[in-house]
RNA sequence: GGGUGAUUAGCUCAGUGGUAGAGCACUUCGUUGACAUCGAAGGGGUCACAAGUUCGAACCUUGUAUCGCCCA
């Protein structure tokens, strides 16, 4: 029986008043509860007899009696009567008709009269599923005296023995804790763990852990169960140990509790993870993870809560089969930065599955180039003597340095943007387009030096990429060469970048990239046709630039377009300048050359780096600058300087050899 | 009301003190021996605003504005 200051509350809302058709007459039921409301004597059992719900009322739709009430009460004229146009009538309210002085009708104002039911809006729940007004109804019920359990769960944040990520959540988590209040643990449902209590007819409670325990603690009673259910989190406070079998001391409980690495929502914090801290430490003391990583809800593109209210609910299952499982979930490992918020858009997993395509296409030129053939999983690199597969085996090493550490940070999407960069950007972009030459045009030995290293770095990047696209990882795994066990099981890479790197192939390899770059960058701006072949000029060049190119002659040419190259004492006129450390390449195309866009392109580069220079500078006058920043700053800043001061020169002067085709 | 975040390129977001990045979108070009779900080259940002700390601030401090989330 519920009471509200001491006094039981009558039955207004009964809605199974009409088993209780035979209840006393309403006005003796009324009578008398206006005498127990003036403070005579009561039992909550002759409360629970009494009739304030008129039998011709009982059983109607709340609408519908409602309507009947005020008809009712109409109909004995005790309503208040108001005009159909008052406002407090709210939407039921008529709109005003014109005044006659504006042009409308006289009118009675009797026949307007309506009973004032005021608009009232009222703070309703409704259920989440039924959609239907949720009354009120007070029932004893049980709570969790937090405050007596919240303490070991306050000190195991504290002192780290329990690390929350992003640190943020420790905050809220701390919050919540040191302001807790008693935990209503009933719930009024009909699935989950009923309630441990049972009542006697006296309304005594027993607490036990099954019926007959509780029978055995009250003789020859007889009993009825609490019909709530526990909280579904206190329920799941105790997944941890109760799915190991708890409070049994199972082998698997020996085994995996504490567990690792709680994930879960970032709205979960409240509810699940202290839930879980506190239930563990009082049950059987111990915490039950030594790391909660909280991701942030996935939303839709425009960052709003999915809701099937809204309809704009993403369904996994559709975008599985639009874009495949891996571009998915290489979208949401990409998103999953610390502390950010998940906005699902389906451009978003365009892009990955596009990159899943990618990585296929690699796989396949590879086969057709024989590097499949007789291939078997190595762990360790080959090894190599080609600058280009040196310097790839480097970058490989390097990414995967990259990858552990940003797992190791719970950086998610540093290790997957750390992937997308380098299979796309250096594995695809670069090393197959430098493997050309190699594996199509090189010697015996080159050809399979290259086909070794190619198949070990495709190796490397199905390794590491597993993790977030394990489908079509592990496909590509079971088509290429002989493995010994799946991509699943095959084992994580430990080789160090410090092992693998050549600091001098890594050097040659950039001087390349950077000529090709240059040389594209200067025909593209020029409106040289993509497909024509153009011969090149040397004005100077360094030893370690002689050596490059003597190396990575064919290459070069092949991506940059070049047919030849000559030595030249001085630019013949009309030569786009193309800068590089350690020398002056240039292309001669006075035929073609468009000595305004050279005079532009120049310009353009110059004021770009008279910017950089101008920074750069400053900073290295300003004396606090080198009395206060550290060594190795300033001294690349000087280094820096040097470069651009070198370039800019260069540039300058090809500037005035232009003006002189003027 | 309490708590906690965010504000950076058209969009979505990285970037914890050394002078600005990615993906998508956009512009131009391209049937070049894996890939047009592609390739090449570009354009685009006084890092919300103001003051302060510092040789140096997107980043640290304080304030302001706007937006979000959790709890009551």
């Amino acid at each position: 029986m519920a009471k509200r200051g001491g006094i039981p509350m009558y039955r207004l809302m009964d809605t199974r008043g009409q088993m209780r058709a035979d209840g006393a007459p309403y006005a003796e039921a009324a009578a008398r509860a206006q005498a127990i409301a003036g403070g005579a004597e009561f039992t909550e059992a002759e409360v629970d007899t009494l009739n304030l719900v008129p039998d011709h009322l009982r059983g109607l739709d709340r609408f519908d009696a409602r309507k009947r009430v005020v008809a009712e009460i109409t109909a004995e004229g005790l309503a208040v009567m108001t005009e159909a146009t008052d406002p407090r009538l709210g939407k039921a309210a008529v709109k005003a008709p014109l005044e006659p002085s504006e042009g409308g009708e006289m009118r009675t104002e009797d026949a307007q009269l309506v009973p004032l039911v005021e608009s009232k809006k009222i703070m309703q729940p409704f259920g989440d599923r039924s959609g239907v007004v949720i009354e009120p109804m007070l029932t004893d019920q049980w709570f969790v005296d937090a405050a007596k359990v919240v303490g070991p769960a306050l000190d195991a944040v504290r002192t780290g023995r329990t690390k929350i990520i992003p640190e943020s959540g420790e905050k809220v988590y701390y919050h919540w804790l040191e302001n807790i209040e008693p935990w209503c643990i009933s719930r009024q449902l009909w699935w989950g763990h009923q309630i441990p209590v049972w009542f006697d007819d006296e309304g005594r409670e027993y607490c036990a852990a099954s019926e007959a325990e509780a029978q055995a603690m009250a003789p020859g009673k007889r009993l009825t169960r609490d019909p709530d259910v526990l909280d579904t989190w206190f329920s799941s406070g105790l997944w941890p140990i109760g799915t190991l079998g708890w409070p049994e001391q199972t082998p698997e409980m020996a085994r995996y509790f504490p567990t690792d690495v709680l994930i879960t929502g970032q709205d979960i914090l409240f509810f699940w993870v202290a839930r879980m801290m506190m239930m563990q430490l009082a049950v059987v003391d111990e915490v039950p993870f030594h790391t909660v990583y909280l991701h942030q809800l996935v939303r839709d593109e425009k960052g709003q809560k999915m809701s099937k209210t809204r309809g704009n609910v993403i369904d996994p299952l559709q975008i599985v089969d639009e874009f495949g499982a891996d571009a998915l979930r290489f979208t949401m490992v990409q998103m999953a930065a610390l502390g950010g918020v998940l906005k699902l858009s389906t451009e978003r997993i365009k892009g990955y599955r596009n990159f899943g395509t990618k990585i296929w296409n690699a796989c396949r030129f590879a086969e057709m180039n024989g590097v499949w053939e007789g291939h078997t999983t190595q762990s360790a690199a080959p090894q190599a003597t080609a600058t280009v597969n040196r310097w790839i085996i480097g970058e490989t090493a390097r990414v995967r340095a990259e990858v552990d550490a940003a797992l190791d940070a719970y950086r998610f999407n540093d290790a997957a943007n750390a992937l997308y960069a380098f299979v796309w950007g250096k594995v695809c972009d670069w090393y197959v387009e430098f493997s050309k030459p190699l594996l199509m045009d090189g010697d015996a030995a080159t050809r399979a030096e290259t086909q070794k290293v190619m198949a070990w770095v495709l190796d490397q990047c199905l390794i590491l990429l597993h993790p977030i696209m394990p489908f079509i990882t592990e496909e590509l795994w079971s088509q290429t060469g002989t493995r010994a066990k799946m991509l699943v099981h095959a084992d994580w890479p430990d080789y160090a970048a410090t092992d693998l790197a050549d600091p001098a192939a890594d050097r040659e390899m950039t001087w390349v990239i950077g000529l090709i770059d240059a040389v594209r960058s200067a025909r593209a701006q020029m409106r040289v046709p993509a497909g024509l072949q153009v011969p090149m000029v040397l004005r100077e060049l360094d030893d370690a630039g002689r050596d490059a190119w003597t190396r990575n002659e064919a290459l070069i040419r092949k991506l940059a377009r070049i047919d030849s190259l000559t030595e030249v004492p001085a630019f013949p006129k009309g030569t786009v300048t193309i800068p590089v450390e350690g020398g002056i390449f240039g292309l001669p195309l006075a035929d073609i050359i468009d000595v305004a866009e050279e005079k532009s392109r120049l310009e353009k580069t110059l004021e770009k780096l008279a910017k950089e220079i101008g920074g750069l500078k400053g900073r290295l006058t300003n004396p606090n600058f080198a009395t206060s920043a550290p060594e190795d700053v300033v001294a690349e800043t000087r280094d820096n300087l040097a470069l651009r001061l070198e370039e800019e020169a260069t540039l300058k002067t090809a500037l005035s050899q232009l003006a002189e085709l003027d």
